[in-house]
DNA sequence: CGATTGACCGAAG
DNA sequence: CCTTCGGCCAATC
């Protein structure tokens, strides 16, 4: 198994109830600032984690750009609403407020 | 084995 | 402000 995708696994389980990050931040926490792509390929892997919230995981902008990819197109908002985080147009109201980042929130993995 | 494709990001024009 | 482009690396064709 790969350790880059373990790494994405693990730091994705730490996100707190009610917030969200975005690929790059976790990328970037992993000492791959450039390789944000695979953290999205890796949660496509985890289809089969139940215990990976990758619903608390979206691009930049705060879009659900992996929605297509859960089980239904609406699980992942309602699953964020849920949490009591808004989601209007497949797009994450107040996103700045609920992004939490790995990179401040825990601490450096190298040093 | 080369080409294409992603749940992306940042910089440049 | 908007569009384009390069980079990153694994999986699939």
């Amino acid at each position: 198994m790969s350790l880059f995708f373990d790494q994405v696994y693990a730091v994705v389980q730490k996100i707190p109830l009610g917030n969200v990050t975005s690929y790059g931040a976790i990328a970037r926490y992993l000492g791959h600032p450039r390789s944000a792509r695979m953290v999205g390929y890796a949660l496509n892997a985890s289809h089969l984690r139940t215990d990976v919230p990758a619903h608390r995981v979206v691009n930049r902008n705060g879009l659900l750009s992996g929605k297509h990819h859960f089980h239904g197109s609406k699980l992942m908002q309602q699953l964020l609403e849920s949490e009591g985080i808004s989601v209007k147009n497949d797009q994450i109201t107040n996103f700045k407020e609920f992004f939490w980042d790995p990179n401040l929130a825990l601490p450096p993995l190298k040093i």
